[in-house]
DNA sequence: AATGAATGAGCTTTCATTCAT
DNA sequence: CATGAATGAAAGCTCATTCAT
């Protein structure tokens, strides 16, 4: 691979959350790699290199590869969970917790934490059975945020659909921002999120 | 990899527009392979293996893995292309044609081009880059009947948003479905397109 | 390998010998391309392309690679020795003989049969043990030839070294040629020749 | 191939200038394969085996075979051009000189060496265009010292032949004794230099 | 005779992981 | 904790040879 352009770890995006601890320096880097290299096109002597480290030494913080993996996911599903909730806590109606969860996952794709969530998804099978079941069920706390929502928001007659396929359009709608957003003038982040609020309240003004 | 659940190729769903040449039955098998597996974690040997020939005479027919991956890729975009424009040739106003567009697309992730589609998202970058222009260059011309739509939707007040940031969250929506529709009565293909045309006219009723 | 240097039939020079028969084509691609590429670098194929035929159809004139290789290295030695019998006959003293000796080899070595002469040289281990056999059978006669003359002179007081050794310094001397020797007018093949009859007569005029 | 016959590292003769590190051993192990089995036919498994480590341990030590087959000439010129440029250094006349470089290049054929100058020889074009450049250069140096002697003995009368061309011949002549040469008592290295020199200063008392 | 798809053993190289220092 | 040489299984790919047509 284009293994020239990797920069070392001073120049990748502090990923959100994570200290500069042996293990928190190695999932950055992890984060980084993984995410523009692949799971599996990145070497251990790849990540080594770029924390300043041996590839040995990694196996004192990380039992395998498959554990950094996952642990990049974990971090990134249990940060920006936290920050999530925090948000919610501030938003009063529905409407505005709404806003807050797509802001907020927005951020999760689109910041610090970005290449931690692409790696979630595009090696979410580079991981075992067991360890998937294990992610899916801090994923899934996650995802009863959102469903208590939208079910709010269904109930009140501001959206139509069922709330657990509104969801999955949507969290695909997001997702995706990653591979194609750059923040400018003309579509700063809250204008992006003013977008994506309005696609989920599509149909809304039907009734009215 | 977890090897012993993979099928042979007489249990993976026919890849729309292969024929049952040996190319054919290599990138059907191919396409479900990297789908499940991964394109790395795939070996020749795998995928030989389920077409039932020995690993060295795949490469009578392609000259290298990554050229079998991008074969995939591209005949999927080629056969879907072909589909949308014969269905936008019979859709006559933007919203029809709107229709026609999320339909296919639909179909393209959910029918038996699916898994090849799947592939061209997930395993993007084991492309080398010049492959990934060869690629694109194919994408372009698809992505372009996309944008005239929606730009005369947009034209007549349908749509508000500008139809590029709008068709890319279209596109995220949509390309997520592979990852969790499985067609019920309650919710036929034609329900999900439905759902996915109120997302993508969101806001519609708003100046009404 | 540079494949892409490597021309057609045509283009390489006659092996001297060998007819337009399958068989001489074969083995006058062969010479050129083991020459240049090495036995185990040439492929098949290689070989099959620059004939002009499929490689499957190069088992019906032979019964396999190695079997090509030896035959090449047999016509080399068979016409050469031919040759150089036709020569010796014509020459009256051993002088005259050693002198069509040399010339005849330098021929061998710089003339259509070069290439062949210098895979019987850089390519002798590809072959098996027992085809060596054969092929120093060969090989042989056509030394004794050289020994014979080397004697005479020898015993005439012309030479001081034992004939053997001597004709071993000889024979490399003259093998040499054919990755350094290029003809042009200040040193044509009769100015090598006789360049190697001087080293050949080395020490005569001591005793005189 | 013929592998039941190759022996273990310690029963192959040491090649001068190299220790028992571990590159030293497997270039001595190297040359002495590659010499008798040819590069092409000598696998990496073979090499790991005779130097008795695994074969993936070897590209902790060379990055690729021909690495491998690229230092071992390399190390065979730089050791036989010290040696060389020391023997040289206590040679008064160019006589003397010549005597040195013939006996000096013999014994790097015929001693320690012999059979990395051999690979040299024989496994040429196995190095990829660039290394043969890179190996050339070294060997140019070597040349120059011949040059420079024989043109001294030719401006004093005592060859008579364009010193390139001499050279050329002597190369070939000396060369090939690597496949014939075996010391006994009527023929010791000593016996075989005087052989060569006479060769060398041939037609010198033709003048006289 | 000629074809060319298929074979399958074997090649060089990679790489996660171990472990003596 | 860190190192980095060593491991050894497994990867992608090659290629002489076969054989049904």
């Amino acid at each position: 691979m284009n293994m020239m352009t990797i920069k070392a770890l001073e120049d990748i995006p502090v990923m959100g959350g994570l200290d500069d601890s042996p293990r928190g320096r190695v999932l950055r880097a992890a984060a980084h790699l993984f995410r523009h290299q692949g799971y599996n096109r990145t070497t251990v002597r790849d990540l080594a290199r770029v924390v300043g480290i041996q590839s040995g030494s990694l196996f004192h913080h990380f039992s395998s590869k498959e554990d950094i993996l996952c642990a990049v996911m974990e971090e990134a599903i249990r940060y920006n969970f936290a920050r999530m909730k925090a948000a919610m806590a501030e938003a009063i109606t529905p409407q505005l917790q709404l806003r807050a969860l797509i802001r907020g996952e927005l951020e999760s794709i689109l910041g610090p934490t970005g290449e931690a969530m692409a790696v979630l998804v595009y090696e979410w099978n580079a991981l075992t059975p067991e360890r998937q079941l294990q992610v899916l069920a801090l994923r899934d706390e996650y995802e009863a945020a959102w469903l208590q929502v939208l079910t709010q928001l269904q109930q009140q007659g501001i959206i139509q659909h069922p709330p657990f396929f509104w969801r999955r359009l949507l969290a695909g709608a997001i997702a995706w921002t990653g591979n194609w957003y750059r923040p400018e003038k003309s579509m700063t982040l809250d204008d992006l999120t003013d977008m994506v609020l309005d696609m989920a309240l599509a149909g809304r003004a039907q009734d009215g």
